[in-house]
DNA sequence: CGATTCTTTGAAAACAGTCAATCTGTGTGG
DNA sequence: CCACACAGATTGACTGTTTTCAAAGAATCG
């Protein structure tokens, strides 16, 4: 149930995982199912967990005053999901997290997490990197959102996270570019003449 | 000269500096003028400074095939400003950073950097607080980006970087928010009628 | 003062959004 | 196993917004 866990602690981190080490994230990150459509968190709320996809998706929005969903993030297997802003400073969230599909998750609370952070080598190197990482793709996301076209944007997509393609259907995937769905699949249509 | 970094370091860090510390920055972030549209930093190039603005202002920003210049960051004084994707992992960077105004910065190589990261205890937690905050704003704005009209975000940029609108001129601030100079021009004067 | 940069305005064209209808494939309950 | 409901994708006509291009007015700097 751990091992994907444990692989992708390896895997991101020079240190080596010692034999307490995994017992102590074996005992915190528990196992949890969330059902299709299911919330792991909604806006107005605290984000309390930290959250590692084992299997499945799931996708992160903001709703406007029209009630219309903006997709911000989406995640699937070997993910970390959560609002890492709401969590760290006890804020209310802004977004909601829900499963797209039937998904696995190993979860922990905020204050197991704080202690591995700072008492497992590996294990903070890891999330130092996760950030850095992530840092840089959103100010790519943010460069390509104000200087590229839909199209253009659409085809970046394509090229770098073709999971998310056939995972997700092209609604969701149209307003995670900031575009409707009609748009999208005009954008498809035109794209295949060429 | 060092004094406003100094500060700076002490106002986001619960660690204070010693003697040690304080002697070890001095010596190593230098002064540094830039004159009016002098590049810090040219798309290709690897990033290779640290560098905190002292007065001033700076952008940052990448040229389309079409020559138009989108502003992806404006940095003011106490700012930090680099391309840290670039600097990290050694990759030429995409962006071009220059002084809109004469800027004077103190700025250090990015070896030194990385042992100040580790070795003093205040500049390291400063640095990952800042690093967090940079996070959760880039998540914001690219947010806004994907779900707010072009009108909400220059309300929004009035509101909490009111000191942009007065430093940097009106094309500058449209491209920051993805839209055209005439675009922003129309907006502002439909939201003074209101 | 003259040059340069910045801002505004107007008109046309391009683009994306909206609304409504149709088509497709999937899966569930009778 | 079929029928029907449902979610998703596509298309067309229309509307509204943003861009583009061009020109002119305002402000700033040397």
């Amino acid at each position: 149930m751990h091992e994907s866990l444990l692989k992708y602690i390896r895997n991101h981190s020079t240190t080596t995982l010692t034999e307490q080490d995994v017992e102590a994230i074996k005992k915190t990150f528990v196992h949890k199912h969330y059902r299709k459509r299911q919330y792991l968190l909604q806006e107005g709320e605290v984000s309390k967990y930290v959250v590692f996809i084992i299997k499945g998706a799931m996708r992160q929005y903001t709703v406007d005053a029209k009630g219309i969903e903006h997709v911000s993030r989406l995640s699937i297997e070997n993910w970390w999901v959560g609002d890492r802003e709401s969590s760290t400073n006890l804020t209310p969230s802004i977004y909601n997290i829900d499963a797209w599909e039937e998904t696995d998750v190993l979860q922990t609370t905020l204050t197991d997490f704080a202690k591995y952070l700072s008492h497992i080598a590996a294990f903070g190197e890891m999330f130092r990197k996760l950030d850095e990482r992530h840092a840089f793709a959103m100010q790519k996301r943010l460069n390509a959102a104000i200087s590229m076209t839909a199209e253009q944007r659409y085809n970046d997509l394509e090229k770098n996270y073709p999971q998310f393609l056939q995972r997700f259907p092209q609604h969701i995937i149209a307003s995670y570019l900031g575009i409707t769905k009609e748009t999208l699949s005009r954008i498809r249509t035109q794209t295949v003449k060429k």
